[in-house]
RNA sequence: GGGGCCGUCGUCUAGCAUGGAUUAGGAUACAUGCCUGGGGCGCAUGCGAUCCUGGGUUCAAAUCCCAGCGGCCCCA
């Protein structure tokens, strides 16, 4: 029996099978420093189309791209108090170069919030330098000592960081709330991955920010995964470093501004959500490899043909822009490739052998439900297309089932302790505001407060942990 | 933050309890040749191991002890 393949069931082991399919499909490799991972190419990809996707959407809304350097000194991290609290346990410092000693020690970035920002004061002079919206992708290193987790917790990892200034609050919380929604769509429609989005609690919040929003998702085991966010820093950083404009009344202001970020998290994500038990399975609209064509050359049979008419085929798909494999090596049976192609998530899948060929028609198998049928030749192109959109939103719906399925209101602390010992998911529950109140549920039930949905709807009039009045809906869950 | 498990050809592993004799064995992968082909084909031959690293115990260590490195899981 082989062992290239997953031998662990989703349902039964959930972490294991996370760790199998992501190395067997060869999405990632370890790095031989601890917590340190490899993107191999079929991850990398993917990071591209996400890369291409939003890079669109910020373009278009006058966002540039840049790229500043990964040390920071250490007096600029300290400028924000709150800020350098927040990050300095997962630092990584550089002490020396070469033999030397460095005067003042420089950090790897955590994020960039303070060598942007001092460069922003050099910038902003005028209300007509005004809004200043710049995005980098680069790597980002915080130094986690607890457990790691491929894509998920990672102590180098890749993301876009957005920086804005404005010259308004109103401006700035636009800027806020408009790339909160685009985070939504590239979630909902690319990665098929729904999500609920919403305010950060203090405690939750960004360091140095005047509030966080965020968008989650639910992993098929119960927990909440933050895949995003966006921050209103209001004025904290703009007065740390001196940010300051003139207006056109001709006065002295200091500027409003944004941070936000997605990380190659994502990908973990989308491997949690949409996998099952023979690997990854792949939304379309990101996958590397849309459609594979297995060509099936009997013995006896016409096998240049069979050849001629894959690649034919492929063609006529690459035409209509789809990224399109043709498995013509030799050295494996079909039924081999079938597998390894299924284990890779390819949404996809042509075979053409003789029966096809003389029918003139192509079997056509698809990677969410393994359904298996049969397409006229002349009609293949345009019906793989549709299969493909239709495959999309299949891996959304399912995915939106499962979220609606683990989202439990519940009245009373009891209710709320049951449901996540049964169940998990997002428990939806009164609260008073109290951090308090918040931190004791965390400590006992290890649910903390994921996001304060926009849209308020009360379900309880009192906390659920006091029994105060309560003042908030909030969305608590377990999480990574 | 706390607890537990693990590390042997590229990969999965046997051997470890009770130290010595398996030449560290097998499967899979890889290479070559044949045979096959609509769900991980078959046969033959071949290649492939610092038994994670360092130290200790011992006449003798993959096996016991300690430390380090790396991985995994669970709990809060």
């Amino acid at each position: 029996m082989s062992d290239t393949g997953v031998t662990v069931k989703k349902s039964e082991d959930f972490s294991e099978w996370y760790t199998e399919v992501i190395l067997k499909s060869e999405l990632a490799d370890y790095a031989p420093v601890k917590g340190c991972m490899i993107i191999r190419e079929d991850a990398y990809a993917m990071w591209e189309k996400i890369q291409e996707i939003f890079n669109k959407k910020i373009r278009a809304t006058g966002h540039r791209n840049v790229y500043f350097p990964m040390f920071i000194p250490e007096g600029f991290l300290k400028k924000e108090s709150e800020h350098f609290a927040g990050f300095v346990p997962e630092v990584a410092w550089i002490t020396q170069g070469g033999d030397t000693p460095l005067e003042e020690k420089l950090a790897v970035r955590p994020t960039s919030e303070t060598i942007m920002y001092a460069t922003f004061a050099k910038w902003i002079r005028s209300w007509r330098d005004l809004p200043v919206k710049i995005n980098q992708w680069c790597n980002i290193v915080r130094w986690e000592t607890k457990a790691t987790k491929l894509f998920l917790r990672t102590r180098e990892f890749l993301w876009q960081e957005g920086h804005t200034a404005h010259a308004t609050s109103e401006e700035a919380e636009k800027e806020v709330m408009d790339i909160l929604q685009e985070y939504k769509d590239v979630m909902e429609s690319y990665l098929a991955i729904p999500v609920l989005i919403g305010v950060k609690s203090d405690s939750e919040k960004f360091a140095g920010a005047h509030y966080t929003t965020a968008l989650e998702a639910m992993m098929p085991d119960g927990k909440a995964l933050q895949m995003g966010t966006s921050h209103n820093l209001g004025q904290n950083f703009a007065h740390v470093f001196d940010i300051k404009f003139i207006g056109e009344d001709e006065k002295e202001h200091y500027v409003w501004q944004t941070s936000w970020g997605i990380t190659t998290r994502l990908i973990g994500a989308v491997v949690m959500v949409h996998g099952d038990d023979k690997g990854l399975v792949l939304p379309p609209k990101v996958a590397p490899v849309q459609v594979v064509i297995v060509p099936i050359p009997y013995k006896g049979a016409d096998s240049t043909a069979i050849t001629a008419k894959a690649k034919e085929t492929a063609a006529k798909l690459k035409a209509k822009n789809l990224s399109v494999v043709v498995d013509d090596r030799e050295e494996y049976t079909p039924g081999w490739k079938f597998n390894q192609w299924e284990l890779k998530g390819v949404p996809v899948r042509i075979e053409i052998g003789p029966r096809d060929l003389k029918q003139q028609q192509v079997t056509v198998a698809r990677r969410d439900t393994y359904q298996k049928t049969t397409v006229k030749e002349d009609e293949a192109a345009d019906a793989v297309e549709k299969l493909l959109e239709e495959i999309q939103s299949n891996l959304y719906n399912r995915a939106k089932k499962a979220l609606d399925e683990k989202i439990t209101p519940v009245q009373n602390y009891s209710e709320f302790a049951d449901a996540l010992k049964e169940k998990g998911g997002f428990i939806k529950a009164s609260w008073c505001g109290n951090p308090e109140c918040e931190s004791k549920i965390k400590d006992e039930t290890g649910a903390t407060i994921r996001v304060l949905p926009f849209q308020q709807e009360s379900i309880a009039a009192n906390c659920v942990y006091c029994g105060q009045q309560a003042k908030k809906t909030v969305y608590f869950a377990r999480s990574y």
